[in-house]
DNA sequence: AGATATCGTATTGTATACGATTATCGCAGA
DNA sequence: TCTGCGATAATCGTATACAATACGATATCT
């Protein structure tokens, strides 16, 4: 059962889900501004259906609304950036225990078909590898059968999208595949608090592997945004 | 730091504010048609507003938006409503863990005062006494500085009103008092394992309280209800 | 020259209009 | 009485129109 369907028509439908993909791939990179106008005249759509597409949007955190000036795509700051991670190292965690000795022998062989795949595509790092690392939480929280829980994975993966775009090292894979070997093993075994602590770390360690060590010169503009900002100067 | 304001226009928010109160108290009840007209006449505003708001209460839950059939307050099923507890365990999990130890004596002496509120109210259980018992745990979210899980623990918490408005027997006053106490004690000490241990074991108390007992005839409807909703019945 | 006021333009906020889709009701026929 | 079908009404999906606001440029004053 795919997660529910959220805006009002088939149309708008598409309107947010083009856009969506558009700022998670970076085709729309954080910050950008965002009129209604041109975005739907690209898209071929009145403003109507674009306002629509950037409610949802904002709801999920990926795009800000300031009242009388318009939507841009989201920019989280440092802070936003660990309370993003913060939560979804809970939630995670939850996917983990809830899955620990309830898979069935198909979803074991899917998934170690996926983290196969991932290895294959380890070394060339397109989109390709990018996606299918983030994938593989995807899958396992779909594997929960909890709707809601999958849908704020979804939620909080699209967002790290966004904080690796700012502050991520350009080409980090995200996610050892060792890693979710292990994850998968632990869940296999039903060792609940074993799998819980694994992914606890791999997040941990995702987030240390991409975000903490090099950001050295983007740490500086960082720090300088909210003076930038203050002083109405726009940081490019 | 209230949450961010997410609709678009003022107008816009107001709206969303109005709809979000009105389901949560239970003036509009789950299962309610909500025409996009009359919603917008009664509340002197377009229908452009009105689903705008949609749009988001969609998102939060609260409303259900099917294609060319409008929106209505949502209907969780069991299935749902166990869902959202699960989630809501794991993060009110980790807003214990995130409090432990660290609360000032400000946000002590806050959370004392509001416990006490909680107690006075206790007899009486108008809106007030259910709202109070809500209210503890979303101040608690809002400490821990989290602005992404405060506004998680509220998503979460408005759709409990939903659920306990289903399934719920009518006068539980839904939290006990006593175990919130405890809790605080916990989180003074610093002791991270153990609050993390009350909080979860007294939302599991909250939804056995509130919701398996007592549910002789709803049972019927609840169960009954997948085979009527399949056969394209829509009960009441 | 510098600061301030004013206007113009671009963009947003909201309402309305119109075609498309779905629900409701009455009626004919079994 | 019950079922099937068509017309009408109600409601939704989308586009457009108009009003309100914000930003930038020019002009004016000191």
């Amino acid at each position: 059962m795919p997660t529910e369907p959220r805006p009002h028509g088939l149309r708008a439908q598409s309107v947010y889900k083009a856009l969506r993909r558009a700022i998670i791939e970076q085709a729309l990179r954080p910050g950008m501004k965002l009129p209604e106008d041109s975005i739907g005249e690209q898209l071929g759509v009145s403003r109507t259906l674009v306002r629509e597409a950037f409610g949802r949007l904002a709801v999920e955190g990926l795009v800000e609304l300031k009242p009388n000036r318009g939507a841009s795509v989201a920019y989280p700051t440092l802070e936003e950036a660990r309370d993003v991670f913060d939560v979804r190292r809970s939630l995670e965690r939850l996917v983990a225990e809830t899955l620990a000795g309830r898979l069935t022998p198909a979803q074991i062989t899917e998934l170690e078909h996926h983290v196969r795949q991932e290895e294959a595509a380890h070394g060339q790092d397109g989109p390709e590898s990018i996606r299918l690392s983030g994938d593989f939480h995807i899958r396992l929280a779909e594997m929960t059968g909890n709707v809601l829980l999958l849908r704020y994975i979804q939620e909080l993966s699209s967002r790290c999208s966004l904080v690796l775009a700012i502050y991520g090292r350009p080409h980090s894979s995200e996610c050892a595949v060792s890693e979710h070997r292990q994850l998968i093993e632990a869940l296999k075994r039903g060792d609940a608090k074993q799998a819980a602590e694994l992914m606890d770390h791999h997040l941990q360690a995702v987030v240390t592997r991409a975000l903490l060590t090099p950001r050295a010169e983007r740490d500086i503009r960082d720090l300088l945004a909210p003076y930038a900002l203050s002083e109405g100067l726009t940081p490019p």
